[in-house]
DNA sequence: AAGTTATTGATAGTAAGTATCAACTATCAA
DNA sequence: TTGATAGTTGATACTTACTATCAATAACTT
């Protein structure tokens, strides 16, 4: 249903065709990315990769944040937090009890940007949405 | 045309309703904050109030926060910023260059929330919509 | 005025990065 | 294949934006 847009080869080639050497380091964090799909934070990576240094985790996320192969959002309390992008362009609901975060396209959020067009002075050069919830099985498991 | 809530008596009204007590340091943090109505720092308040500890600074913003007084929100690149909050429910639009904030108003986000409610799995229990630009003034000194 | 309890501030600590820079290595050209 | 070159790495120190601690202090209450 959803399209991945993050498998490995693909990022790879990504990151060349931006003109990035493809090193070791790169290559674990793309791979350690690919194995989660819920939200997870840079230190998770660092945690897991003990080979590749902090700084060069937080460098390459980063840079996977550019090439839009993941996304950086942040929770209402300010943690900062990662999750793969699989949808060309989207938003994000997050879970505020278990953090599972879910990518959702609507084309009201961009009429609503049109509609701003009129309202707001100046040029719209981006936007964030995000929507907090409490998951289905977070709702499930706490009306016990 | 915008209702000023962030009057200082009123907000000290809103903190003592909230039983909390009125001492000289709040007192301080509120009237700097008045004094300013574009996007500041945490730390342009403690910069400015010698007297007041930044701890108490941090904590009185937060206190602020909760009491809707003023908004968090975060720049594109993870810069937290307070901005006075005049308007009952709203989102934002932040100049990327000079960091000018301004509140709006639009159901149509609410429109778009209610029609995610048929999309979204689960409860939603927030939200957070900013529109980022460059306004008027930066368009108009940049393009010289 | 006294008592109780919230509040403060100095300090140290945490989370999430970023800057520095010498050592290393991917890639390219010969 | 081998240099050369320029991008990349990692250890470390630093930064930003806070938060925890806790003894001292000050607000409300009676």
């Amino acid at each position: 249903m959803i399209s991945t847009r993050t498998s490995q080869p693909d990022v790879i080639a990504a990151l060349e065709d931006a003109g990035l050497r493809i090193t070791g380091q790169r290559r674990q964090v793309v791979a350690a990315i690919e194995r989660r799909d819920v939200g997870f934070s840079a230190e998770d990576i660092a945690g897991e990769l003990e080979g590749v240094g902090r700084a060069t985790v937080y460098r390459t996320l980063k840079l996977l944040v550019k090439a839009d192969v993941i996304c950086k959002l942040v929770l209402p309390d300010g943690t900062p937090m990662y999750s793969p992008s699989r949808l060309e362009h989207h938003h994000h609901s997050v879970c505020t009890s278990c953090g599972a975060v879910e990518e959702f396209r609507d084309t009201t959020v961009e009429r609503v940007l049109r509609s701003l067009t009129r309202e707001i002075e100046g040029e719209i050069v981006g936007h964030r949405m995000e929507v907090f919830i409490r998951c289905r099985s977070c709702l499930d498991s706490s009306s016990s």
